[in-house]
DNA sequence: ACCTGAACACCGTTCAAGT
DNA sequence: ACCTGAACACCGTTCAAGT
């Protein structure tokens, strides 16, 4: 991983985007979303501000990683524990897990919700986490272009909840959990309703 | 509204904290969410960028405001259409309307949602707005308490869908409506659930 | 109370130049 | 390609002063 180049002028080598990336999630973790800063990034990595625009195009491009890389430690939680993968536990408390884990992700940085609500969720580390949202719906009895919907609408549902419960600081718990069985009854409930349609009236 | 007294010295008394608010939103609407700064507001109103402070105690203030200001545009809409107003009309229909009319405002100027995503929603315009929704979900069938939580849910959707779609622009108002008929579907699962408690098992 | 001028402590980003 | 110094064009907010 090291260049086994010595000290030379020049070029400095010593960077990469994933330490930009790194910086800016201590600066998150530290100080909230607010304060991650293309200047502070720079002073904790050690380079001028304008230096960060040989790794990135502009600030938006660095908060799109920084959003991945928080969805990245999200995924690395899913698949080494069985909550969320082991297919024999009901699907209900697999949407569950799934979804207090990212909950719990974004609640521990101030401001993380924001960043996510404003990325594409187009990344390598977002499309891990949702082709395990989509294994589990799918298990549920989702066929695939509906288990995509649903993906997305328990998205929407995850970062709408956080971003409002730390707009008015309740005690949202209850109802993140309450809204989201809610949702998943409407999906179940989509299901049957697929099903009649072999047999019966009520085509779409 | 105009005050009589001639030009005097001292204190302009011209301004008024919804003069502050009308600036923000033109500036809101020209040109987006981003763009609306204390600095560019004093301009439009004519006064120094700190003689703002004397009407809003800092930026955040003028932008709860703003998100209000949204709102009670909603809220005129919703109060001289029967679209949401008559009891008459199927009560899924209605709601349709009133997450539709919310989700076009926030359409019509970027960044508007983030906005409301920050805001704690619990001004006069807000609570106006929730009011109606209210109505529509206790024609639905569902009780009080049930009401509220399905109104926030309804609020976490609508606002977590626009902010969604704002960042990846898809064609998405299919994706908005069909979830918002799962999540509908849901709530009409739960009064059904309910009801089958005052007879049956299955408390909680 | 309402307003101004000036300043402070920041931002993101660009440009010219160095290696 | 990677980096620096200097600058540009902004921010929100505070302070002292005027009426």
């Amino acid at each position: 991983m090291v260049d086994a180049r010595p000290v030379r002028p020049g070029p400095r080598r010593t960077l990469s985007e994933q330490a930009i990336l790194d910086a800016a999630l201590a600066l998150l973790a530290e100080l909230g979303a607010d304060r991650v800063t293309i200047r502070g990034i720079a002073t904790r990595v050690g380079i001028a501000p304008n230096a960060v625009y040989t790794y990135f195009p502009d600030k938006a491009a660095v908060l799109d990683g920084l959003a991945e890389q928080l969805l990245g430690r999200v995924d690395d939680n899913l698949v080494d524990d069985d909550r969320f993968t082991d297919s024999s536990r009901p699907w209900r408390e697999r949407v569950h897990s799934l979804a207090l884990e990212l909950r719990t992700e974004l609640l521990a940085h101030q401001g993380a919700v924001h960043l996510l609500l404003r990325s594409s969720l187009d990344g390598p580390n977002a499309n891990a986490v949702g082709a395990t949202l989509l294994t589990i719906l799918a298990d549920a009895g989702l066929d695939p272009a509906s288990a995509a919907k649903g993906s997305h609408l328990l998205n929407v549902h995850i970062l709408g909840s956080v971003a409002l419960e730390t707009a008015d600081a309740a005690a949202a718990t209850d109802q993140f959990l309450w809204g989201l069985d809610r949702l998943l009854d409407g999906l179940i409930t989509y299901v049957g309703a697929q099903r009649d349609d072999r047999t019966g009236p009520r085509p779409r």
